[in-house]
DNA sequence: AGCACGCCGACT
DNA sequence: GTCGGCGTGCTC
């Protein structure tokens, strides 16, 4: 969805010895705030960051290239100017102003998570980062390999990509299944950008993922720069320095990296774009991957969003001409992707039925690599009371405690991550005959590790995050023989030896209360299914499923996303969803449960609405009580963003007038659970 | 009474 | 976001 524009400020300048400072902070309503300039011969131009009074603080903040709306109080002059130049170009101010308006974010939030965390905080910045901004830049010595040649298909999507991209603007979708050479196409598209003087931002959804980018684009650009996790906090504000001096030719980074200081930017790629990453993020949320499409269409420079598995709504923009699509059907190398088969759970207790446990041993016979995708990280995710039918929940959420045995033994929630000792009895009833029941990553680990005796076993879930990026390099050394984890398994890595996949617990995925559900559980079949095979030969999938006659997994087994997307886009059509209206979510909470109560038992209180746009609930939010608080939710649908931004104030000024109800949102929410 | 906690308004 | 002021409800 591209966002609808948004009016421009006027133009105008403020006062002589006035300056417009944006804090790094969250001030509501009035976000931009003026100052006097104590040395008004002294032009401090916009961007530069200024140390502020504010209230009884000083807080560091940038001055604004628009000014304040006018401000009839006393102003108080700016502590001091903190560097010598800008650090944040005007061309991003717009984006930050945007971005802040759309999503209904205080720009001060957004502009800070634009910089190096130890720019927000109101000290000059150490020499070395002006020495990082001013040094020559230093190529990493490499080898220098000559690029494989375009395949057939790589060169149609290239010339169609080079004739269409300086016509009027839209965003290119490039589809590709993994392994068929999308990264080889984005060299090619930054090649083009770079020969004509632009510099190219790249986008990934998490951090892992920029080294293999990283390194594609060094390829053709050896002073590419990363935003990568093996930077320390000061190699990363040194590469923003350098980033910032105007001489890097190719950024790589995550969702963070959007407002990278490139100038002269000509391209923006980015990867993964179904990936809900690009949105997630507690207490602030935007859409990287929108705010991209939105910067290059400011700029009126080429966007590319590349996917194996598209977002339903990118297929429908395709479809009626709002974006462009590039396509690039197949494996390099006629590669045929892994067979998927549907298999039943069976009634054992097992969580891996037949044949799952014979190809994972013929794997290990052909000393080949399997993976095995189950989304639930713990060991046990239930404990159940026999006695009374209770299963033991967080005491400040409303969800099951997980029981996990590493790093110890411990019943953790996943909601607000606080753990608590393994009960003897049972906090209802008091009864003795708890049982523990259910599969989680661990215990598969444990399950594997006694039927596959000898075989090397890695996990790969949010528990082993730190040490993530390590256990990925060893399985894919060949370290290892079988990973097992979340969806962390499926996304984009490249592991040459996988030739037999499982997805477990697609069931739970595919019933879960959420429009886009069966769209993020077949993509991840679609994903795994890349990663297995990708060099060698005759790989396979299996999904282990209560409900084979699924359409959704009958779909993925066909690799028939044609047909999945259809279906989607009739459905979402019918019941009013994206990309047919766009939504907001907003979250009513509160420590006490009556008020959340009484909003609940008022039936429609802004009107009755036809599906695809108005005010709908509020209903009890999933889950019901988080850290402590009840919640409600109410879902907003509309067919401009004006009129999602109308129905959102007129939801918050009702809720918030009544007091005691704590009022959040989320506009375009990648989904509503 | 004393205090922790949550809520609310102010901040140029 | 962060601070102070103020009310609620609980403990010493
Ligand atoms: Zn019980
Ligand atoms: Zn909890």
């Amino acid at each position: 969805m591209v966002p609808t524009p948004v009016p421009s400020d006027p133009p105008s300048l403020p006062e002589e010895g006035l300056l417009t400072v944006l804090p790094f902070d969250a001030i509501p309503e009035i976000p931009l705030l003026t100052y006097r300039n104590p040395d008004p011969s002294t032009w401090i131009p916009p961007g530069t960051r200024v140390a502020v009074p504010l209230g009884r603080r000083t807080v560091a903040g940038l001055v604004w290239s628009v000014p304040a709306p006018p401000f009839d109080g006393t102003l108080r002059d700016i502590a001091g100017v903190l560097d010598p130049a800008p650090v944040f170009p005007s061309p991003l101010h717009t984006l930050v102003s945007f971005g802040a308006w759309y999503y209904k974010i205080p720009p001060g939030l957004l502009a800070k998570s634009a910089l190096p965390p130890s720019l927000s905080l109101p000290k000059s910045l150490p020499a070395s980062f002006w020495k990082a901004y001013g040094a020559p830049l230093e190529e990493e010595k490499r080898e220098w390999t000559d690029l494989p040649p375009l395949s057939l298909a790589q060169s149609d999507a290239l010339r169609e990509w080079e004739e269409k991209r300086h016509h009027p603007f839209a965003p290119f979708l490039l589809r590709g299944v993994t392994g068929s050479g999308k990264t080889r196409l984005y060299q090619e598209m930054a090649k083009t950008a770079l020969s004509e003087g632009s510099s190219v931002l790249v986008l990934t959804p998490e951090i892992g993922l920029v080294a293999p980018l990283l390194e594609a684009m060094r390829a053709i650009s050896p002073l590419a720069e990363g935003i990568h996790s093996a930077q320390t906090k000061a190699e990363r504000t040194r590469a923003f320095a350098r980033i910032l001096s105007g001489r890097v030719p190719v950024v790589v980074g995550p969702r963070s990296a959007l407002f990278s200081p490139l100038s002269r930017l000509g391209l923006i790629i980015v990867d993964e774009e179904h990936d809900p990453s690009y949105q997630a993020y507690e207490g602030l949320s935007f859409n990287a991957r929108n705010l991209a499409i939105r910067r290059a269409q400011d700029l009126g420079i080429p966007v590319v969003l590349g996917s194996a598995t598209p977002l339903s709504d990118s297929i429908f923009h395709v479809s009626s001409g709002r974006y462009h699509g590039l396509s690039l059907p197949g494996r390099i190398g006629g590669r045929s992707l892994p067979a998927i088969h549907l298999i039943p759970s069976g009634s054992g207790s097992s969580p891996l039925p037949d044949p799952v446990p014979e190809r994972i041993a013929a794997s290990l016979d052909r000393g080949e690599q399997s993976v095995i995708l189950l989304n639930r990280r713990g060991y046990v995710p239930t404990l159940l009371c026999r006695s009374c039918h209770t299963t033991l929940s967080c005491p400040s959420c409303a969800v099951r405690l997980v029981f996990h045995k590493v790093p110890d033994r411990r019943m953790i929630c996943h909601s607000c991550a606080s753990s608590y000792a393994v009960p003897s009895l049972c906090p209802t009833c008091l009864g003795r005959d708890l049982e523990l029941r259910g599969t989680a990553t661990q215990k598969l680990e444990e399950i594997l590790g006694k039927h596959f005796p000898g075989a090397r076993i890695i996990r790969l879930d949010a528990d082993s995050a730190q040490d993530g990026q390590e256990r990925l390099a060893a399985f894919r050394e060949g370290e290892g023989d079988i990973l097992v984890g979340t969806q962390v398994v499926a996304k984009g890595h490249d592991l040459p030896k996988v030739t037999y996949g499982v997805v477990l617990e697609t069931d739970g995925m595919l019933a879960f209360p959420d429009y886009r559900a069966s769209e993020r559980a077949f993509g991840l079949i679609l994903q795994l299914a890349g990663r297995v095979g990708r060099h060698r030969e005759g790989g396979q999938v299996d999904i282990v499923t209560r409900d084979p006659d699924n359409p959704v997994l009958g779909w993925a087994r066909d690799y028939n996303q044609e047909a999945f997307y259809k279906e989607t886009l009739d459905e979402r059509r019918l019941l009013g969803y994206p990309p047919f209206t766009r939504l907001a979510s907003v979250i009513l909470s509160s420590t006490h449960e009556a008020p959340i109560r009484e909003a609940l038992a008022e039936r429609s209180p802004f009107g009755k609405f036809p599906a695809g746009n108005g005010i709908f609930g509020p209903v009890p939010a999933l889950p019901p009580k988080l850290k402590n608080r009840y919640r409600a939710q109410v879902v907003i649908k509309g067919p401009t963003i004006g009129l999602v931004h109308n129905r959102l104030e007129q939801v918050r000024s009702y809720y918030q007038s009544r007091g005691k109800i704590l009022v959040e949102w989320q506009i375009d929410p990648f989904d509503l659970g």
